[in-house]
DNA sequence: TCACAAGTGGAGTATTGCTCCACTTGTGCA
DNA sequence: TGCACAAGTGGAGCAATACTCCACTTGTGA
């Protein structure tokens, strides 16, 4: 399916310039800006850009995977010596976290997280791992799946961009998630 | 703050031919249809329908105050000699079912119910109204928002649209928000 | 050096949200 | 009944956008 015969040296050089761009405009502008800005202000013709990337998605995840790729590592790396449910409920904020870097990015999360990226290979592992655990130990219910996890990142995503970004606001609402509504059987 | 001279009699007839277009397109072709479309569907121009609705949201929510009037109705009925965690359960599992009905209407959901609009308020109303027993029986958490509530719903939603409708899915994913992704306190 | 696959750029198409304004039409009043 | 004019109408037109297409250019391996 990947075609991974190396790009002609000139191509490389404009993707990266891309790349550079993307993550510019997508931080300062949000990850809905105009792929003709992008190009433009990467100096390339949008036919390149489209060539290289052929959705907005494909272009999202390609420049966040680095970024991706650092927080799937220092997630599996919190998860030795650490309670398996805390650290679950920290890849959530995290990655929610994560999904308000560039404003608007939330809304394409379940679908840029399919991209097969690097960074989102490693994210999508590192998350089902954590819930594995979570899951061996117990605590966590049997039956929750990541694409749960996505859906309760997004939604706490899109609620929090609408009221504005409140770190409290994360930690409540995951808080709401993972211990739920309904208070805690009593004793 | 809300303009209350009555329409034009002919104005009045075009805003409800719009209405009805809206809803048969909506329920065919989902939220996210063009809103010229929905003008050319009823017979108008698209100045008319930009005139009685400023927004899309605004449309959706007018297209669908009816349906939230009668289930707020339904909602606040069975608060009567029912369980006040079982209704607020219920609430939450007919919510996610009408954020269904049209594709794609979950996504606006939390500004569509901020309309103003008789369905909206009356939604807003009784959803307050039943989590706020529900908590004054002590059985759901004293910090817990109705925009929580309104989050919870968004996530099941897209949940449910990306993997197709399921009543047993959708009352799952209730389940597992309100009690929590964590397993009930041991003992 | 050269053939040609790979790559490029941007004009062009199609679609959208939304505004603006010259025209039309109800409606209340004389 | 006729009239003035506020209210309403429609759709041309603008600006923005996603995305395609193809004539041209340029690396690259032989």
């Amino acid at each position: 399916m990947t075609d991974d015969t190396p790009l002609r040296a000139d191509a490389q050089q404009n993707r990266d310039k891309i790349l550079a761009a993307a993550e510019e405009i997508f931080l300062e502008r949000g990850a809905t800006v105009s792929m003709n800005e992008v190009a433009r202000h990467a100096g390339v013709g949008i036919g390149t850009l489209y060539r290289r990337f052929r959705t907005r998605e494909d272009l999202l995840a390609a420049a966040y995977s680095a970024r991706f790729v650092a927080f799937a590592e220092e997630m599996l790396a919190r998860a030795k010596g650490h309670d398996a449910v805390d650290v679950l409920r920290a890849y959530l904020e995290r990655l929610v976290f994560h999904t308000n870097v560039y404003r608007g990015f939330a809304a394409s999360l379940g679908i840029v997280l399919k991209t097969g990226t690097p960074g989102c290979v490693a994210t999508t592992d590192a998350g089902k791992q954590l819930l594995q655990s979570a899951q061996d130990s117990g605590r966590v219910r049997a039956d929750v799946t990541f694409e749960d996890l996505v859906c309760v990142a997004t939604a706490i995503s899109l609620s929090v961009e609408q009221t504005g970004p409140s770190h409290t606001r994360v930690a409540h609402l995951v808080r709401v998630f993972t211990e739920g509504i309904i208070a805690g059987t009593q004793a």
